[in-house]
DNA sequence: GTCATTCTCCATCAATTGATTGATTGTCTC
DNA sequence: GAGACAATCAATCAATTGATGGAGAATGAC
């Protein structure tokens, strides 16, 4: 049968891929001051060398893992269509990709890792900053939209309340109750919060009963 | 003049103290990874065995960091009085204690590194969650009896609704804005966001032009 | 003065850690 | 089969790093 058992070549990306995936799971396990290369090599299942030989430097793995998560946020932004929807629902749509962010916790947490270290590290800054401008710059733009077709508050600012949104959802983790509970009490605030008051019948989120 | 030059005795508390604003600073400058006990000692202009003297390890010396920690934010919010004052007015007095913090700079980046650090190490979180569980208590209580007087909205979460406030707080420093500035944004639209829309007549935060 | 206490530094250790060298194995091309 | 290339590993290095031992200096008690 064509079992493909081991791909022993061609697989420069293969392993690159490994290597970042067993970095995440390191850098989500310890952090970065806990993060050391023998343990990655390890954790795949080859040498240093090897590992090495795949990513040069240290600095450029960590790089590595930042491009990583970059290229999943991507993917899961585009896997959706915005088309056609009101600006709640798009806001709603967010919500729902951040709670399946949530979920898997290694990413969130290592992007808040990531988000500390671009602090201080130029090349790691010009791989995150954008990703997180795009984020802002979306949920501003949905804010924008809702303001202008009435369905938001008509006092809303747009960037403001794109920090206030998405801090909400990252804030909603620091607490020690259960995660995804929490977030959807956040969430459903954060949209009690933007809404238009003078649009009194509110719809709620999911529940069939329809007025 | 009795100058009391430099006191070479009784100043094991001293010592510690600057060994501590050292440690910040080097923290708030490369983070936990870049953070080396030589580099403290050298910092403080002193050797690293006399750095070992005073502070035993680097795990201690790191828990006396998220002391220093609380103990300057403990300070902070003792410093006024709460009493006599409406739910708006004490929000407003939060968002100017977290714009203190901000105008720093080392300590919020420092809490923001303690706070990733202490979601694996369970001695800092010891010290930093119940730091973190305090502020949002002090929110939610906040936003709770605004609610019940009327001057916030009726359907305000007050604990969603803290999270609401502390996110969208940090999440302002994430963008590359002056930090200040942007911070001011935010925390009006925050204002905004749990005001009592039945009370339409806002006061405005400051500026003098009435009505 | 003597002695105990406190604080400090020089020298040094043992372990860790990122990285390299040189050799080996397997696969594809010709 | 020969040559080229990709991938891997054992062995090892040089530098770093947290930590310690022992000795010296300053201070207060008696």
């Amino acid at each position: 049968m064509t079992a493909a058992p081991e791909p022993t070549r061609r697989d420069t990306d293969h392993r690159r891929i490994e290597i970042a995936a067993a970095a995440r799971a390191l850098i989500a396990e310890r952090g970065f001051e806990g993060l050391r290369t023998r343990d990655i090599a390890e954790r795949v299942g080859i040498n240093i060398a090897t590992l090495h030989y795949h990513v040069p430097s240290k600095e450029a793995l960590v790089e590595l893992v930042a491009q990583s998560l970059r290229d999943e946020f991507t993917a899961q932004y585009l896997r959706q269509s915005r088309e056609g929807l009101s600006a709640l629902e798009v806001l709603r749509l967010e919500f729902a990709d951040f709670r399946e962010t949530l979920a898997g916790r290694e990413a969130f947490i290592v992007m808040a890792e990531l988000s500390e270290r671009a602090r201080r590290d130029p090349r790691i800054a010009e791989i995150i900053r954008p990703m997180q401008a795009f984020w802002h710059g979306q949920i501003a733009d949905i804010l924008a939209r809702g303001r202008a077709d009435g369905s938001f508050r008509p006092d809303l600012d747009p960037i403001a309340g794109a920090s206030m949104v998405i801090g909400g959802m990252i804030a909603s983790q620091r607490l020690p109750d259960d995660s995804l509970a929490g977030f959807d009490r956040v969430a459903a605030e954060l949209e009690r919060a933007v809404r238009n008051p003078a649009l009194k019948p509110l719809t709620p989120p999911k529940s069939g009963s329809s007025s």
